[in-house]
DNA sequence: ACTAGCCGAATACATGTGTATTTGCACTGA
DNA sequence: TCAGTGCAAATACACATGTATTCGGCTAGT
């Protein structure tokens, strides 16, 4: 019997508690070079990492950067919004925000419904930096992505998508 | 044919570059749903959101943490190797270790091969503080994990590899 | 109509991080 | 031996972020 099977346990549902064995941070054997967050950080931290130094040329850093992106999808869109979508507390997107008002990338209105609402919209100027900075990024991707099939990458977002539902859902303790 | 087909192009080696379609941040079609580096820094972020709290009643903060991390691995380790693995600028490091100091989590000495080296060691201390946490990590990890299999953790660790490998090879351009 | 409570955004303050520089040590070659 | 170079760590300074608070507008209950 090995360690695998030894600690799995029936629950409720018919739902399994693996042992995660080498994986788990609380196991003694715990390596970081296993550790799915820790390896998530580091191809992260690598992806920005190459990518600001290039924005920076631009004149965009990595947060004028992020914003820009949610703006992207959804326009305009309120502070909080922004904040949400971009995991930053909503005092520094609203400074951000301003950074990038003076920066000529995008324009604020309050919200003809309900003035205690900020809406951000990309100017002309900003739609123009986002398109050219776009192929650039496109480049990134491509670099990180080479011998890694399509097939991978949906399992990859599967499975980062059901980490995140669970980290949502289920509080912690 | 269809559009994944139709831009599969042959290099040399039979490496082939796929369409990467609706992952593609340069595609019109890109939904930050749909990004991989997002959820990365998504699943982190709630990750590490929630674990915040916990450790701050012990009164660890993030970066000291990742700290007694690393050093759980490697010990002693200088400045330098730690903020390496930590992916923090020395600087920080060198600070954050003032703290530790402070705390009497970490004792340092210097190198006796190579004066400029600072060696950093957990003191009992710090790692009673470690092990009275790696409990509450485990139960955040495990939490994470609900409905993952061990197959497809070691999925995402492979595809986390590879991008990582890929982002250090590579030059950018 | 008014007031109390709520909510979004903006701001004051404290803190942490990064960049650039300085300090101190080790190695090399004259 | 000593100057010059290179490296690790520490520090000065500037800047960005988070927390807590404030400001102003909306809304419900009286």
């Amino acid at each position: 019997m090995n360690a695998s099977s030894a600690a799995a346990t029936v629950r409720q549902e018919g739902e399994q508690v693996e042992n995660r064995g080498e994986y788990d941070p609380s196991n003694p054997t715990f390596r970081l070079e296993n550790s799915p967050f820790y390896l998530m950080a580091h191809a992260d931290f690598k992806y920005h990492e190459d990518m600001d130094k290039v924005l920076h040329k631009h004149g965009v850093s990595k947060p004028i950067y992020r914003v820009m992106t949610v703006l992207r999808e959804q326009q305009p869109a309120s502070i909080g919004a922004i904040a949400e979508a971009a995991l930053t507390k909503r005092s520094t997107i609203s400074r951000i925000i301003d950074r990038m008002v003076e920066q000529g990338l995008v324009s604020t209105e309050p919200n003809p419904e309900d003035n205690r609402i900020t809406e951000v919209t990309l100017t002309p100027a900003g739609q123009q930096t986002l398109r050219k900075l776009t192929p650039i990024v496109g480049r990134q991707f491509s670099r990180a992505m080479v011998g890694i099939s399509n097939r991978d990458i949906a399992h990859l977002l599967r499975t980062l998508k059901k980490i995140s539902d669970n980290l949502s859902k289920l509080p912690i303790e």
